[in-house]
DNA sequence: CGTTATATTTAGGCTAACCTAATATATAAA
DNA sequence: TTTATATATTAGGTTAGCCTAAATATAACG
């Protein structure tokens, strides 16, 4: 049934390329609007179109144009809410510019897993669309994180999850203050006006509300899977010495 | 000069390869442990250090060995650098088990830009090492963090960051004062020993060294370049509809 | 309906990065 | 030093994914 094939990065990108052509409208694609799409020729297109017929990922009509199956859409949705994503990351959190950010997003959506990228969505928010505007297909696999602003927090305590700032200097300032990911902290008063007051360990800390806006946090964390096997980790691995 | 070609991600992996069996004591790196270490065999290895050697990347005495010239040492660091920012990302932020994100690692390792893996680094905390514990090289572009505690700095204007103290009184004060992140300050003078004279908009105020202490600021800002553009972005492109 | 223009496929090549098998060199043992 | 073993290179082959040019199918037009 479900297709346990590894696709390589050329017959991903194909079917990405026949989901954008489609989206919205269900019609055909043509070779031709894929060549134009992909940067290749006729003649490539052609050869991929039967080879994806060939593994069920397409209907394919010769000289009619190509339709993603079920399967293929499935994976293609995929792919595609990787890609959206990782530039929502790239631009939203790292500063890289459009162009730059389509390109390391269209490489990085065949390697990045699954559960990575559902975690980078919890990280953003789980926005809704990609810098450009378009949608981001969601999650088949549901998985619930909390994240908001710490702008908006009310007392208690959170966890960093995440800076988000395009700003290199507001980010620095936050690791200088040791609020990196990870960290956990006591949120004091929330007066909606005026500084936020927060606690780590040892210290206190204000922090005007723009600087709270880029601190991604989540409730105090209960023990969950993930955060247990994270916090266990540590032994160096012989096996992948980085 | 410094060779601007395009590296492949198998170019780069092999120049990987050859710093890790290198790190520390600097021998030659064997075509064997190449090809364990890399996964393929000794003939691909062979073929590759030819090329490698050709593009002055590498020295290789056939039936000797190689090592990195000077221009190959630089990319395998920056590659290994990103290999192990992504990992520590993948572990401590996505949640990814370390052999799974070490396999990641290795892919985007040479897609991701300079810029993107620097920004992560800042957002990290510029951690040193990886999850496995090995070292993570600096990175060549500096990356200004510059705030410093206001007992510090030397006559100028400076925008206050962060209140920091253990003691709650004294960020009430401070607050009280209107000393809140996001004020620029001048610093009159600075003996080395007594009360700050500061002045702000419409006041002075003298601080105690010890309140001065847990006052964060940096240089009033200039207008930088990255900051300009980074502010500029935002018109949705139509060429990159994502 | 025939003719022309456009879109698509087929045929045949190329390159990077692998591979296996055969050969050559270097090192260790006798 | 000669021989045996381990290591490295060369030669020749395969595959995916691209290409160009030629052939063919479809669509548009008078
Ligand atoms: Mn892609
Ligand atoms: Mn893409
Ligand atoms: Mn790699
Ligand atoms: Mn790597």
């Amino acid at each position: 049934m479900s297709q346990k094939y590894e696709l390589s990065s050329s017959e991903e990108e194909y079917l990405e390329a026949i989901y954008t052509t489609q989206e919205g409208k269900a019609r055909v694609a043509t070779t031709r609007e894929l060549a134009a799409c992909l940067g290749v020729r006729d003649a490539s297109v052609t050869e991929m179109l039967k080879k994806l017929s060939e593994k069920g990922l397409i209907n394919y009509t010769p000289y009619r144009g190509a339709m993603l199956t079920e399967a293929g859409c499935k994976i293609a949705t995929k792919v595609k809410r990787k890609h959206r994503l990782l530039e929502r990351f790239l631009v939203d959190i790292c500063g890289i510019d459009t162009h730059e950010s389509h390109k390391q997003a269209c490489e990085i959506e065949h390697v990045i897993s699954d559960k990575a990228i559902d975690t980078l969505s919890a990280q953003l928010g789980h926005p809704s669309t990609c810098p450009g505007g378009s949608a981001i297909p969601e999650s088949d696999s549901e998985d619930e994180t909390d994240v908001s602003r710490l702008s908006e927090v009310k007392e208690g305590s959170y966890t960093i999850r995440f800076l988000t700032s395009a700003e290199p200097e507001t980010i620095s300032r936050l690791c200088s203050l040791g609020l990196i990911p990870g960290l956990t902290v006591r949120v004091q008063r929330t007066s909606s006006k005026g500084p936020l007051v927060i606690e780590t360990k040892d210290t206190q800390i204000a922090l005007g509300r723009d600087v709270a806006e880029s601190l991604l946090v989540s409730p105090e964390a209960m023990e969950t899977e993930g955060r247990r096997r994270r916090r266990r980790r540590g032994a160096p691995s012989a096996a992948t010495p980085g």
